[in-house]
DNA sequence: ACAAAAGTGTTCCCGTTACACCCATGA
DNA sequence: TCATGGGTGTAACGGGAACACTTTTGT
């Protein structure tokens, strides 16, 4: 058919999968047992194959991680430059995911060879991945403040400090308490809960949850 | 090697190609002579080779339009749906790309037959291409508030008037002359010249030149 | 003289920021 | 009782939005 004078490539999905550990937001990396770059750390990746969309190779790879379908997922760029491999061309398309603390399990993770690296303690990286990592934190770092992407990274309730620490670490900036509480309490989609956690501190806090129904109804959202 | 055990793709670039027309925003769009969706309008495209990275690819079918090389572009999305292109599979990188009216000549658009339609009179355009359009506008909304893309579609002066009536386009939304122009003169990198445009009023009107030096040493943007 | 676009300041309001102390509890 | 994190209000400031008339000149 006319299509056939071109070319055919390799195509591949890079996932930068971002999860809190401990309260650190880490990013989920492998150590390449493999040539090319055998012994590099990367981010977890997979060719697309014939019988599934570029988004779904990427959804694959998070369920092949995770067990889990649903999971926070979005495009952040295609690289397509000739030498992004050394071993041959392939090109391909970041996505980033955001794990919350149930949907990851460190078994599943093991067995894969996966490990949570803190942010700000990243080893040396493959390929073209750090800039692949270098746009993604542009981008949630941009669009955390509209959107409430955040809540995919927290259990389904948590406490007000552990959202202002989450938004602290994305954004790389302090945050003044009472400003983002206000903040918060202007936001109809972020509520209170009957339930308190006493685990973080003497007094208890107050858990809070994210309603996605008042959200989609009202799409407003301001932090 | 170790990587065949994969499948390969076409991969194609398609190009969302904004300009100023009359002063009317416009897109380049085609009559797709071939099948498949042959007699349908879409963008302008082409498939990736082995000799270049994806971003070239884009660039070339800018320079076949043009005849320029250094004309300002970006990658807006990769689409991987199994049956976008009900041809064969293709997964295809969008670009979109602004043009001045000096970087394009009506004559080397014939020969593409390339026409230049009115953005808010788009005819339905093959593919996802409505999406790509789509997402692209949603793009540059968002962008050309706090970066200086919109004078890639001016010509090298303009008058604050044009510049006012082109940000109206973009936004789809009327902006106050009185702000606009504060906005303007608190932007160091928009000056005004000495030379005045008799044409478009009969009083006169200054005519304004972008400053991309100024703009790199204090990139700071905002209207 | 008049039509048509160019050009020009001020006021008000609201959202953002800065800032410090008391509370509840477990050890 | 004290150490620890939880929780709360207000005042000052600055940026954004609303708003109407005069100027210039070609016809």
């Amino acid at each position: 058919m006319f299509y056939s004078n071109n070319p055919r490539f390799f195509v591949s999905v890079d996932c930068i999968i971002f999860g809190l550990v401990n309260g650190k937001l880490c990013l989920l990396l492998t150590k390449r047992r493999f040539e090319p770059e055998k012994g590099k750390w990367s981010v977890m990746g997979g060719f697309v194959q014939e019988d599934e969309s570029v988004d779904d190779a990427a959804r694959r790879v998070l369920r092949h991680l995770t067990g889990l379908e649903d999971i926070y997922m979005e495009q952040v760029h295609a690289f397509g430059a000739i030498n992004r491999d050394p071993g041959e061309r392939v090109i391909s398309v970041a996505y980033y995911a955001l794990l919350g603390p149930d949907e990851y399990n460190l078994e599943l993770l093991e067995k894969h060879e996966a490990v949570w690296i803190e942010i700000d303690k990243l080893p040396p990286l493959g390929f073209d991945h750090p800039e692949m990592v270098k746009k993604t934190l542009e981008l949630i770092r941009a669009k955390c403040s509209h959107e409430p992407i955040g809540f995919n990274l927290l259990p389904a309730m948590f406490t007000l400090t552990q959202l202002q620490s989450l938004y602290e670490t994305i954004l790389g900036e302090p945050l003044d308490k009472r400003n983002f509480r206000k903040r918060v309490a202007e936001t109809h989609c972020i509520e209170k809960t009957e339930y308190i956690d006493k685990t973080g501190s003497r007094r208890g806090a107050s858990l809070y949850r994210f309603n996605d129904h008042v959200y989609l109804s009202h799409p407003q959202f301001k932090i």
